[in-house]
DNA sequence: CCTATATACTTTGAACTGTAACTTTTTTAA
DNA sequence: TTAAAAAAGTTACAGTTCAAAGTATATAGG
């Protein structure tokens, strides 16, 4: 018999260690690089998908458009990325990579911790399918935007993001 | 053979969306209650461990020093808990409950979404045990503090966190 | 006793994050 | 045609989060 309210805590433990260590990574890449990880992210997502519109980027990192505007002020006004508005419909801005965006991209580390890649690494590929599938539905559960059952493995986002 | 790279990306956008996640269910259950999660987590360690030090509520929390500082700053602001500094070593500050803390603990709806909960619980227990073991090696493996290997389960956290 | 170090906590500064309200532009419908 | 509704972004605001620097207190060594 599973025991369900010890379970949901240990999620939530679990759940903050993770938010946690994301944040600590996010620290050590910005001493690395000078870059946050949301940051990366954002000019990863643009130079994978060419001018792009916020409201996609905002798709493409989980970010909410108003979180991806102000990520973009800042890398704008660091010279990594320019705003170009559309002809046809003005009211969408498109997002594009300077040449300094492109050069800062070639320096950034990877997203994960170094340890947490050979670990990771290091499983079995059966123990790694496990983990990226509780990861999934975890990921799908939380999200109550969808509440139907949201189709498994409809990954299809750009590539080299870690 | 396992396709790493491909994984490892895939961990990073689950991640994001489960981080993304957990910040919108705070939002929600701040208009259900006027609390953010990581002020009600500290509300609940207090509550659990009773007259306790920052340092102790920083550790029950995976919160850092710093951040528990300025959530406890809000919450005494608003007169949920009191800093009483101790008598025989006047650094240590312990954190109480007040008696209006304890009661808007009363009225905290669980800080993970009801749809989580209910999948959760629908789960066999030998998913619920994947899911939560998996979570929790994420977690070991993200820990770049630690270094060594961790033991396994040493959750010893007071209960009813959720 | 007195200085150096360590501990407990707070402050400062910068970034992330979301909702709600707002501006501008486009589309829809009367 | 023109008013209403929708869409794309931005702004305002409040909270979270950490590292690093700062403050106050305690302990250890000379």
């Amino acid at each position: 018999m599973p025991n369900s309210p010890q379970h949901l805590h240990d999620v939530l433990v679990h759940l903050r260690r993770i938010i946690r260590a994301t944040d600590l990574q996010s620290k050590r890449v910005v001493k690395a690089c000078g870059l946050t990880i949301p940051q990366i992210m954002v000019l990863r997502s643009i130079e994978a998908l060419g001018d792009v519109t916020v409201r996609k980027i905002s798709d493409s990192v989980s970010l909410s458009q108003a979180t991806v505007t102000t990520i973009l002020n800042r890398l704008e006004d660091r010279q990594y990325v320019e705003r170009v508005r559309a002809q046809k419909d003005k009211r969408i801005v498109n997002a594009r990579l300077t040449e300094s965006g492109l050069e800062i991209l070639k320096t950034t580390p990877p997203l994960l911790h170094e340890k947490f890649i050979d670990e990771f690494e290091s499983l079995e590929g059966w123990e790694q399918t496990q983990v990226l599938s509780s990861l999934q539905r975890i990921a799908m559960m939380m999200d109550a935007e969808n509440l139907d059952a949201a189709p498994l493995l409809d990954i299809n986002s750009p590539d080299a993001l870690v």
